[in-house]
DNA sequence: CATGTTAACTAACATTTGTTAGTTTTGAAA
DNA sequence: TTTCAAAACTAACAAATGTTAGTTAACATG
């Protein structure tokens, strides 16, 4: 009746509804009838609010990843110890990961959908992150705090464990996120450890 | 000139560069006409040795499936300790997941484009497999060699953190594969094994 | 050579797909 | 009420897709 929340941009809408799918179904196997529909709108319509089915990918991809960057940011200019960094930023994956919709399933899987430029760019983009936090854990090991026989396997590794989350998270709302978060970092961060 | 080769039949063939395309670019992306490219024929030809699109990714699926589960017989059947058949289980999924061609790539992250009854007989197959490791984990955590507050968490997150290695490692061969097992194994193993 | 099977080919089909064009509806501001 | 932009609708298109039909080449066996 009143217009009292006109929150989400129809934009916002429909980029959540397309994520919600890509993840489901993946980007190509999604038809823009498919996400008209879950609108509630015609196919035709999307076009008043997105330039095409390519654009909502490179948002979604997007706009996670430049909340990585921005988080990794804060932790580099942190004065914590290397370890700690490490933590706040597995931690992060897991907060990600376990609670952040759909954005994580389709940035981690669908981006190779992306065309150039966007393609290149957002591979740019993940490759300076992960020199990053490769940085992070070289400093470890040089301050003797970390034990890892290569770190670049390290990284990639503890990354790719808490994709999982991803896909089964929100099926499993039961499980507590805090006891989920505790035993995978208990898990990781214990494997690089010095003992 | 002499047909001294007949070795893989063509059905083979077809299998193989299909999983190849579906790891490049999903199921759904690759065309008939993509897979009769690559095997060098018309894409009505594919019709002489296969029945679909989809049967092509079942037979994928569970050829990989059917390797893990008898593999999973052969050390439930041991008399090894637990610890050491989680060891032996992790090695197992490091090899197909670094070696394996395409196929790893193509049942861990393809297998929902299977319709039922494949997509259900699938995901069966995968839970009980699943269900042998956990019981393997529970074991070690009640003989007191395996310390993790989530059984089924620490599972999905060591499972998980193997896979990066179907993306990344086919194209960085130049790493020396023993010391990738290494590290890898090393990580996990530290973060299960009681200090 | 004759024959029959295997597997290739060309042509075409019915759908589905992303997208555009053109038109009508909606709703706030004047 | 009139107006005007935003956003919905219907209709359609051109391209691409999985698949089938019908036909021809390859070639081992009788």
């Amino acid at each position: 009746m009143s217009k009292t929340k006109s929150k989400k941009s129809k934009k916002q809408i429909i980029l959540e509804e397309a994520a919600t799918l890509f993840r489901e179904k993946g980007y190509s196997a999604t038809t823009m009838r498919d996400i008209a529909s879950k609108v509630g709108v015609e196919a035709a319509s999307l076009y008043n609010h997105i330039t095409g089915k390519e654009q909502i990918l490179s948002k979604i991809c997007f706009s996670l990843a430049d909340t990585y960057t921005s988080k990794m940011d804060v932790i580099v200019n942190s004065n914590e110890s290397a370890i700690a960094k490490i933590k706040e930023l597995l931690l992060l994956h897991v907060e990600i990961n376990a609670m952040s919709s759909p954005l994580a399933s389709v940035m981690n899987d669908e981006w190779r959908h992306l065309t150039e430029p966007e393609r290149g760019e957002f591979l740019e983009k993940r490759r300076t992150y992960e020199n990053h936090f490769l940085a992070i854990i070289n400093e470890g090991i040089a301050d003797g705090s970390v034990v890892v026989s290569d770190a670049k396997v390290a990284l990639y590794t503890m990354l790719s464990s808490i994709r999982w989350l991803q896909h089964w998270y929100h099926s499993n709302r039961d499980m507590n996120v805090e006891s989920v978060k505790e035993t995978i970092i208990g898990l990781l961060m214990n494997g690089i450890k010095k003992s």
